[in-house]
DNA sequence: ACAGAACGCGGAGACCTTCTCCGTTTTTGC
DNA sequence: GCAAAAACGGAGAAGGTCTCCGCGTTCTGT
């Protein structure tokens, strides 16, 4: 259910030509780059590019579908390389510094854990969800972490963190450390 | 150091018309409210509104003095009411809320506990930071919270939980539990 | 290979917001 | 009162979003 019918020739060249000058437009300006530049620089209308993507939202996923995947398979890398709970934390430590580092990632994932609307079921959060749910699983399973805790808790809580870090002027170095406060609690260890 | 020199009677009457229209609008569209329309709100041209507030950050934040000052007043009225940790966590809890329910409160306060730029010392982010300062330390005093987490930590975190609860649907049940994940940590007790 | 239908293109333009500039009006100090 | 100083206000430039529809391209059937 990919693709129902084939695209037209010239809307399949038109559609990759908007993602790549996408990529490149939010890496440099961040989410909120110029929609009408994005499609002047992909060389279309600026209602081919809505007719494609008819939201910021729409276009900004199909950017970075690709890296939310590779993601998705860093969790099934890590997860066979090292025990669940160790698992979960170097991947949550990953997913955060790439919402970091990739401009316009932390925003496409935040609506990704989110409920609004609801109706909502996107490719990038239900990979993200899927990636989430395995760790978390594992961790569970294996006493690692608190059973309270829900896979959705854990992404959002990934976004808070990403968040908090950024306030940081060096986010990297705050990272780790905010992580493993919310991991390990603020409560000194008794 | 209020004023050097004492306003001019029309500025200072439009001065607290912006202020008036600017609380309405941002209660009601967010901080991302409309400038003009608050100048138009409050029966002025743009150029008063910018003369007055030269970015939105400053007349969000003019706006809102009064909140977060009443914030910073409730940490002194909590932590003569109970002991330091349990005066930390009661205080966390309504500054979160507050983030949540009072819109836009949450942007600028978070880019009260910004370090970029940081020739920025605004009073909202001295209020708030002194208040969180005097509860950390007492906290710390106490015993009651690790000693490796600063006062501007604590601050960054509680946004952090803001951000993460606003992913849920019901954020005001999501807040405590939350907040109470980050002070007791994700690592089962074990 | 070709015609006609179907589909997609593109960019002008309506509308919105931010922010500046400067002629005009209000206030103030004497 | 009056002149200087201070502040006003709103037109308009700049730049963004998004739609609409006449026109060009591609596909399909024969």
């Amino acid at each position: 259910m990919t693709q129902v019918k084939p695209m037209r020739a010239d809307a399949r060249r038109n559609y990759e030509r908007l993602l790549k000058a996408a990529a490149e437009a939010f890496a440099e300006h961040g989410e909120g780059a110029s929609l009408d530049d994005i499609a002047k620089r992909a060389g279309v209308g600026s209602g081919t590019l809505y007719r494609h993507f008819p939201t910021r939202q729409a276009l900004l996923e199909a950017a970075y579908v690709g890296r939310v995947e590779a993601l998705a398979r860093r969790a099934d890398v890590i997860a066979q390389e090292r025990p669940p709970g160790e698992a979960l934390w170097a991947w949550l430590t990953e997913l955060t510094e790439g919402m970091i580092q990739v401009r316009g990632l932390k925003a496409l994932l935040g609506s990704a854990v989110t409920d609004a609307g609801s109706a909502a079921a996107t490719v990038c959060g239900t990979t993200l969800k899927g990636a989430g749910e395995r760790l978390v699983h594992a961790a569970h399973a294996e006493g690692a972490l608190r059973k309270d805790v829900e896979p959705i808790d854990v992404l959002r809580l990934a976004h808070g963190v990403a968040t908090a870090s950024e306030l940081a002027d060096d986010e990297g170095a705050c990272i780790p450390r905010y992580l493993s406060l919310v991991t390990e609690g603020l409560l000194p260890t008794t």
